[in-house]
RNA sequence: GGGCACGUAGCUCAGUCCGGAAAGAGCGUCGGACUUCUAAUCCGACGGUCGUGGGUUCAAAUCCCAUCGUGCCCGCCA
């Protein structure tokens, strides 16, 4: 409804100024801030002022009396408050707000047609998630939440690159070290067990002499143009390792929950010939340069050309990305990446490759983060220092637990949860918090891990949106009936008007979100949505004698738990029923 | 050295792209509210040179320049 409103009020605004021989070109129509009674507001008549020749308090009186809003359904009046012209709304819009949101998929948006694939996540199988890596999942999982709500056909790809160096040598350890010489795994899990070989390899060609090393190198260095060379055997080897791998770090993934469609595996970009091809390619362009017995590219924003093929004629990360791009750019009309900051040099390198290559890079959309360190530093799997996301979950979820279990002890309430009442909720609330606390900000700031800020329950984090959805909840449970006839003008506090208005601006917020591929905006949507329905909850008893109003307020709460499930959805956070 | 991010209340953050109404929350501190549809809630108080200095503008947290602090990056690694 708002979006409709503003669009009304853009036309408004604009026939009027017409009617004025004033310009068109800015309507500065803008959200009043809070207090200010009008949906809507033009701060248009301070640029006015000089060319009407007026003072801006004159430009608004007349420019709000110009204004017709015949034929408009969800524009009321226009009013002049200081150099200001505020826009009201409706009846209609309160009412249409109202039923269109009775409708259990509200906010989802029309069907745009467009496909995307986001890719996310994208770590190396070394080992365990830790934390330090866990905001892609999360960013890239609400990313892809976010833009299939907003209408579009959505793939989730983990593109895995098991072609590099780091897989190599985890093959070789993998192969070479005994079960014996190792430490007991943290968990009884495939990417735990295996990252022990792993560490212990990298710790071997760390400390051991220098013969041995050499040794490990050759094998290393043999695997790597085993898979470049297209050798089946050596496909089965590394394969063996990244899957086994993969498939555990893809088990602690789905619990945030991060799920994906298809798992691409760089070497798929060797075995189907696609880097060969695509490096003719690159030499043939005339920024190609064979420089010290490498392929470069030479980019002339960058500081250093890209190399695209070693001396030894084989290709690198970059190289394989690029077919790998070019995939996505043929099978998806657009294509969002998530990557930790330190990518970014090397994004842009191979955003400016694809478009020396003719592809078109307004289909390719980064979305940056910084790591999460911990307060002594960085997490690292190689080295095994961090937190692994396991224990961070298992840790949300036992200190969810607690807080159930305390408050069941000392709130007047007749409950009557179950065990599995009890698991449920603490694994929704714990699992939730931690998700919000990072999906709640704007990924280029830095993040300390802190146990006791990842873990705040209260107030600004998911139990306090996921309460409100409860709330509702119990609401439409206590009501054993659901409302026929409505009758919308009996919603007419403030409170009322406040939740319906917020109720509206949802399908607003998630375009732009999605526009903007942020899901912090919806996180602070539910924020906002949450505070004016507790002040709805506290000034408006729903259940009473009065039918009437009892119906017109359940539809009201019907409304709200729509909108706040389908944001806490998007968000990748469940909506309890009860807590 | 160069490039890119970040810097808003004691702490954690919205707001910055697209300049507009007295800078918003939460945590913490202090004081209040459960015979009521769930108190993981609500109400009130205290708390701000929007890193700093210039500039543009009728108007700057927001745009421009400079500067300081922090982080990331500048491999024939990924």
């Amino acid at each position: 409804m708002f979006l409709s409103l503003r669009a009304e009020t853009e036309d408004a605004v604009s026939a009027a100024l017409s009617a004025l021989s004033l310009p068109t070109t800015d309507l500065s129509i803008e959200e009043p801030p809070e207090g200010v009674d009008a949906i809507l507001a033009s701060s248009i008549a301070f640029r006015l002022a000089s060319e009407a020749g007026n003072a801006p308090g004159e430009v608004a009186a007349d420019l709000a009396n110009a204004i017709d809003v015949e034929g408009y359904t969800f524009l009321a009046s226009a009013s002049a408050q200081g150099p200001y012209v505020n826009f009201h709304a409706s009846e209609d819009y309160y009412e249409e707000t109202l039923e269109t949101a009775r409708n259990e998929s509200y906010g989802r948006l029309e069907p745009t047609g467009r496909e995307i694939v986001v890719e996310h996540t994208s770590a190396n199988p070394t080992g365990p998630v830790h934390v330090g890596r866990a905001r892609n999942p999360i960013i890239g999982d609400s990313i892809a939440r976010l833009l299939d709500f907003a209408g579009n056909e959505v793939d989730r790809h983990y593109y895995v690159n098991d072609a590099g160096r780091q897989m190599a040598v985890f093959t070789w350890a993998y192969e070479t070290f005994e079960e014996s010489e190792l430490p007991e795994p943290a968990r009884e899990k495939a990417d735990y067990d295996l990252v022990r070989y792993y560490r212990k390899g990298n710790r071997f060609l760390e400390e051991g002499s220098e013969r041995e090393i050499e040794e490990a190198e050759t094998e290393i260095r043999s695997i790597m143009q085993g898979l470049e060379a297209g050798d089946e055997k050596a496909y089965e080897r590394v394969g063996h390792v990244v899957d086994t791998v993969l498939e555990g770090m893809c088990e602690s993934l789905s619990r945030l929950p991060a799920e994906f469609d298809e798992f691409v595996k760089e070497t798929r970009f060797i075995r189907d010939g696609d880097t060969e091809e695509l490096v003719e390619r690159l030499k043939a362009l005339d920024n190609a340069v064979y420089e010290e017995d490498a392929w470069q590219l030479a980019l002339p924003e960058f500081e250093k050309n890209l190399v695209f093929l070693r001396s030894d004629g084989t290709s690198l990360y970059t190289t394989r990305d690029l077919a790998h791009h070019e995939w996505k750019f043929a099978s998806y009309d657009h294509a969002v990446t998530v990557l930790g900051e330190d990518h970014k040099l090397q994004a842009t390198q191979l955003a400016a490759a694809l478009d020396a290559l003719g592809n078109d890079i307004e289909q390719l959309d980064s979305v940056f983060y910084s790591y999460v360190n911990l307060p002594e530093g960085k997490m690292s799997t190689r080295a095994g220092t961090g937190i692994d996301l396991d224990d961070l979950l298992d840790e949300a979820v036992s200190r969810a637990r607690e807080e159930v279990e305390d408050r069941m002890d000392d709130r007047i309430r007749d409950d009557d949860l179950t065990e599995s009442d009890i698991e449920r909720i603490a694994r929704q609330v714990g699992i939730g918090a931690v998700r919000y606390d990072i999906v709640s900000k704007q990924p280029s700031k830095a993040i300390t891990f802190e146990w006791d800020r990842a873990l705040n329950f209260e107030a600004q984090s998911a139990p306090y949106i996921q309460y409100v959805h409860a709330r509702t909840c119990g609401i439409l449970e206590g009501a054993e009936r659901s409302p026929n006839d409505v009758d919308p003008a009996l919603l007419e506090s403030e409170e009322e008007r406040n939740l319906i208005e917020v109720i509206a601006r949802f399908p607003a917020v998630i375009e732009s979100a999605a526009e903007d591929r942020q899901p912090h905006q919806v996180a602070t949507y539910t924020r906002e949505f949450a505070e004016t329905f507790n002040a709805f909850y506290r000034e408006c008893q729903v259940l009473s004698e009065d039918e009437a109003l009892t119906d017109a307020r359940l539809a009201l709460v019907a409304a709200s738990k729509h909108t706040i499930a389908n944001a806490l959805s998007v968000l990748g956070i469940e909506a309890p029923e009860s807590m």
